[in-house]
DNA sequence: ATAAAAACTGCACCGTAAGTACAGTACTAA
DNA sequence: TTAGTACTGTACTTACGGTGCAGTTTTTAT
C-alpha cells in the first residue's frame, strides 16, 4: 500500500489538474477521490475540508513556482554580473519558459483564489498573501540592485516596479485564458522587459 | 409593483455586489432573492439559470466599463490633439479614477469568470471574450495613432501594447485584492504610463 | 372596462455535492 | 504484540441549483 504521503500527493496532483482546468468550485471531492482511487473517507482523512485542500494546493504551487524562479535567477546570475542584465535575462528566460509550455502556463491558482472570497478561509487568504509578498520581495531585490548601478529615466518606485512583474504575469494569464491565446503572457513579459530596458539602460 | 425590468435590475445590482464581494459560486440564488425581496420562482422568471445571470452580469459590467472608458477618452481628447498626450492623459485619468474609489475598484467580473471553466456556459465565455477583444480594439487604436506620429524606441507590437493596458489592470486588481492594497492598481497604471512615455516620447 | 400578456407567488420535489459520524480493517514500525 | 497510521464502508444531514406547475396580481393594449 502507498506510503500515506504518497496518497496525499496523488490527491494534490489530481486536484491541481482539475482546478486549473475547471476552477476550484467546479472540482468535486468525489471526482478527486475517484481519480485518486480512494474513498471519500480517505480524502477527509488527509484534508479536514475543501478549504484545507485549497490551502495545500496554494502552498505547493507557490513552492514550485519559487523553485522555478530560483532556477531562472541562478541561470541569469551565471550569465552576467551586471544587475540590469540579470533582470533582462531573467525576464527573457521567463518569457521563453511560458512560451514553451504547450498548453500555456497552467494558470495561477493564486489568482483563482483571489476571486472567491467566502468559500475560502482566512488560512487560504493568508497563504495567498504570503505568496504575493514573496514575489514582491524577490523582484524588489533585483530592481534595487539595478537602481544602485543605473540612473532611472523616469521617477518610479522600485516597489511598484517589483509588483509590476507579478501584475503582468497575473494579468497576462487572465487575458491568455480569456482569449485562448496561450503565448500572450510571454509577449507581455517581453513588453515589461522592454520597459525595464528603457527605464534603466544608458541611452546611445 | 415594480415595472419588471426594475426587478431584473435589482437582481443584477444585488448579485453584482455579492459576486464582487464573495465570488460567483459563493453567491447563492436564495440569498439574492432574499435581498431583492422576491421569490425563487421570480428569479427563474427573469433568468433561466445561474449561467444566464452571469452572462447578464458580464454584459452589464462591460457596458458600464465601456462608458467609463469612453468618458475618459472624451475628456483626454478634449484636452489635447496630440495622440501620445491623449494616451498619457487617459492613463492618468484612469489611475486617478481607480485611486478615488474608496473601496478600490470593484474588481473585474470578467477575470473572476475566467477562472471558472465548467460552471460557465459557452455563452458566458463568449461574453467574456467579446469584452476583452473590445478593450484590445479600443487601446489598439489609441496606440496606432501615437505610432503614426512618434518613433518607437523599442521594437514592440502595437497589439501587444494594447493588451498590456488590460493585462496591467487585471493583474493590478488581482494583486490589489490579494494584498488588500486598493491603490495598487492605480500605481500600476502609472507605471504603464511611464513605459508609454519612454517608448514614444522624443528624448531631451 | 375588459381581456390578454407579463410579472410574479407558493409549494412540492429532485439531484448533486459538501460534510459528519463512526465502526471496522489493513498495513507498518517500535 | 501492540499501537498508531492509513485508510474503507455505510449511512445520514444540510445546502443549493434547478424543475414543474397551478394560481394570483399587475400592467398594458384595445
Amino acid at each position: 500500500m502507498a506510503k500515506g504521503s504518497d496518497t496525499r500527493n496523488r490527491i494534490l496532483d489530481i486536484a491541481q489538474d482539475a482546478v486549473l482546468a475547471k476552477g476550484f468550485d467546479a472540482t468535486s471531492i468525489e471526482e478527486i477521490v475517484a481519480g485518486a482511487d480512494i474513498t471519500k473517507s480517505g480524502f477527509f482523512y488527509h484534508f479536514r475540508d475543501k478549504n484545507t485542500l485549497a490551502e495545500a494546493l496554494i502552498d505547493r504551487h507557490v513552492k514550485t513556482e519559487d523553485e522555478l524562479f530560483d532556477g531562472l535567477a541562478a541561470r541569469s546570475s551565471a550569465l552576467t554580473d551586471d544587475p540590469l542584465q540579470k533582470i533582462l535575462i531573467f525576464l527573457k528566460l521567463l518569457a521563453e519558459l511560458l512560451e514553451n509550455m504547450p498548453e500555456g502556463h497552467p494558470g495561477c491558482i493564486v489568482a483563482s483564489a483571489v476571486y472567491q472570497d467566502r468559500l475560502f478561509s482566512n488560512a487560504v487568504h493568508a497563504a495567498n498573501r504570503r505568496a504575493v509578498l514573496g514575489w514582491r520581495k524577490r523582484f524588489r531585490e533585483m530592481f534595487a540592485m539595478a537602481e544602485a548601478n543605473y540612473p532611472l529615466h523616469d521617477p518610479v518606485e522600485i516597489d511598484d516596479l517589483a509588483d509590476m512583474v507579478s501584475a503582468v504575469i497575473e494579468g497576462g494569464l487572465v487575458m491568455a485564458r480569456g482569449l485562448n491565446e496561450p503565448d500572450l503572457t510571454a509577449r507581455q513579459i517581453l513588453l515589461l522587459r522592454s520597459y525595464v530596458k528603457l527605464l534603466f539602460q544608458p541611452r546611445v
